[in-house]
DNA sequence: ACATCATATGCTCATATCGGAATCTATCTT
DNA sequence: AAGATAGATTCCGATATGAGCATATGATGT
């Protein structure tokens, strides 16, 4: 066997650095494809390869507007890898600092409020 | 290119599943490899083999005693995954949830208990 | 219908991989 | 010293990869 493939599960479709990249990029709200070619420096084709295995594996959806893809990031998929790291986590000690974090946040907004359609300038 | 070798980075590296249950094992504590090739079902000369890689990337590390090669987790080096993933768990609601998890944490430890909201079953 | 824009897919290639089997090295035991 | 034990390393083969480039698909506007 060789190594698994990249839509074998999560795991190996973020080890890729530029699928990270694409999915940091969605994080800031949906996206065509092109503005992903635009702000990072790949060429069309590879972005689109890379959506596929990020789609394959759940990451992302694509919704269809006109003759463009919009994409957006599932930030559910990523469970499996933050339920493996809780493990770790607790054998270094930043439970307090994260422990804030999710203190300030919680005070910040205060309400439930989920998907934040995009206000692009 | 072909993948990014698996020792570019820590996510290459936990990629591969047999990598993450190693790394499961010796979460239980400092191990010789013969524990670990034990524990789970893997030939001796592939857990060496992970090892290695887990190795080089500084998620493990290793003392000789006697015979044995005893390693241990290096959790510090899971980082970059878990500053990753904190860009994106703010974009799905388990706040709460976790940070129920990190409030009973807290609570068994017995520091700064006053921060607990009511409720929260 | 046609030209154009936006995206997806197909091909080829070089490369790093994982697994298996054999072997080497270092240390302990007798 | 000889043998046994614990790990590490090497060689091999099969495979999936990511990149580049050309091309196909599909929607838009005129």
């Amino acid at each position: 066997m060789a190594r698994a493939a990249t839509t074998t599960d999560v795991f190996n479709a973020i080890a890729e650095a530029q699928r990270r990249a694409i999915l940091d990029v969605l994080a800031g709200g949906e996206r065509p494809v092109g503005a992903i070619v635009d702000e990072l420096a790949i060429t069309q084709p590879q972005v689109s390869k890379h959506l596929r295995v990020l789609s394959e594996v759940g990451l992302v959806q694509c919704r269809a507007a006109g003759r463009r893809h919009l994409y957006r990031v599932n930030p559910t998929r990523l469970r499996p890898v933050v339920d493996w790291l809780s493990r770790y986590e607790h054998l270094w000690n930043e439970r307090l600092d994260r422990l804030d974090d999710y203190l300030g946040e919680l005070q910040r907004d205060g309400s439930h409020e989920d998907h934040r359609p995009q206000g692009a300038p």
